[in-house]
DNA sequence: TGTTTATTGGTAGTTTTACTATCGATTCGA
DNA sequence: TCGAATCGATAGTAAAACTACCAATAAACA
């Protein structure tokens, strides 16, 4: 018997599945370390094809561009997280506890997950962390967003907008609250190992809990009010 | 009789001083409106100085390369920005005015003072708020946070966190709110126009007030807490 | 087992980007 | 008006970002 998992993302993203493929799954595996090595700007097909003993065109057979390479890559992390974030409130009834479980998740998803299939998720945290805003901060976004590119962003932002309408029904501004826990995690990662005088906390060998603080002190602060 | 006013920027981000030549100062303005209309991705040296009847060759006795002409455009609405919120609320006494003066300048500094020179601050604007986050996301953020590049963004920072802490001394995190009242404000002017289920508020017509509100809720709703 | 078909490798070629170098002309200040 | 600064014009290179084509091979299928 043997047990195979596919995530299931947007097919707009790429011109063949490349979960399908031997290659295919080599080009995620190595665009992750490659990505992560030598940042997006300087990523390309052909260093990529060279580091897995390819070619430039086989590359280009999975993704039209290394712009939707990167936002498959993203999608992937977001689609875990929000996979990750169900799966551990689902008995919980505490929208308080519910939170706090979304905001560990939002802080590292993976951390807390066992790796299953061939992506290395700590080097794809990197990636996030670093890149992420890259994803929609282009002139193509409207399209690109007509296109379903951010559809598992945005409906992981709702997810976690719906468990901060629990907690507080009355908070005028749960998507924005959502869709700004997402990035200041990433942000204050980022912060603290490049630009640490733009924050408070520290992040040491890998060492989040300080991030998880911030954000629930956010969260809860501006959600309860006495 | 004639007033000359210059902007002082890190001088390591350019070559040759833009500010001082004919030349230079058509690198800055046409470099802004080229940037907003084609993103900063699509933007080359060879495009600008086809616009400026120039040549490539010119514009890089000014700038090493794009990120570096990107940086200082940004680095000059910081400055701006810093010097407006200095300006606004020097004789204001009571600390939680003072945030509220910084946040209507941290939303938009270029809608509420007049354009002095050859920049048009509301199309710097636009880019300040689609292309910022790429200043300092990259590979080499390191090395040119060492050459100082990134003093201005962090000293305005520094600016802001200072007036959060005369608001409430006990805030545990006055340089996270700062930095990410900064960030905030762009993406949720970028969300409200892009991916507007990321966000609660509007923005109609360039009109910003809902970003100002949202993110006066967010700093006193951090601040004063009974 | 043989035959399609899918997949990949290899090569080649194009346009654009991101530069650097050189030289002559112009302009600007002392 | 002399010299320095500035700019324009041209040329050239290496790499990036693709596209096209054909042959080899592996997988699927009958």
């Amino acid at each position: 018997m043997s047990i195979s998992i596919q995530m299931q993302l947007n097919e707009r993203l790429y011109l063949k599945n490349p979960q399908d493929t031997k290659l295919g799954k080599k080009i995620i595996q190595y665009s992750i370390i490659l990505i992560d090595e030598i940042g997006f700007e300087a990523f390309t097909f052909k260093k990529l094809a060279e580091r897995i003993n390819s070619t430039e065109a086989s590359v280009y057979r999975y993704f039209e561009n290394k712009h939707r390479l990167l936002v498959y890559l993203l999608c992937w992390y977001w689609e875990w997280m929000k996979f990750h974030i169900d799966y551990n409130t689902m008995n919980i009834e505490d929208p308080k506890q519910k939170l706090k479980i979304a905001i560990s998740a939002i802080v590292d998803t993976s951390r807390r997950n066992t790796s299953i299939q061939f992506v290395d998720e700590d080097v794809l945290h990197r990636i996030v962390v670093a890149e992420a805003t890259k994803a929609y901060h282009t002139k193509q976004v409207d399209e690109e967003n007509k296109e379903g590119f951010f559809l598992t962003y945005k409906s992981l932002a709702k997810r976690i907008a719906k468990i901060i309408k629990e907690v507080n029904p009355n908070y005028p501004y749960p998507r924005a609250l959502a869709s700004t826990l997402l990035e200041m995690a990433n942000n204050h990662i980022y912060f603290a190992q490049h630009l640490p005088s733009l924050t408070d906390i520290e992040v040491k060998e890998d060492d989040l809990s300080q991030v998880e603080e911030l954000l629930e002190d956010f969260a809860f602060g501006l959600l309860i009010r006495d």
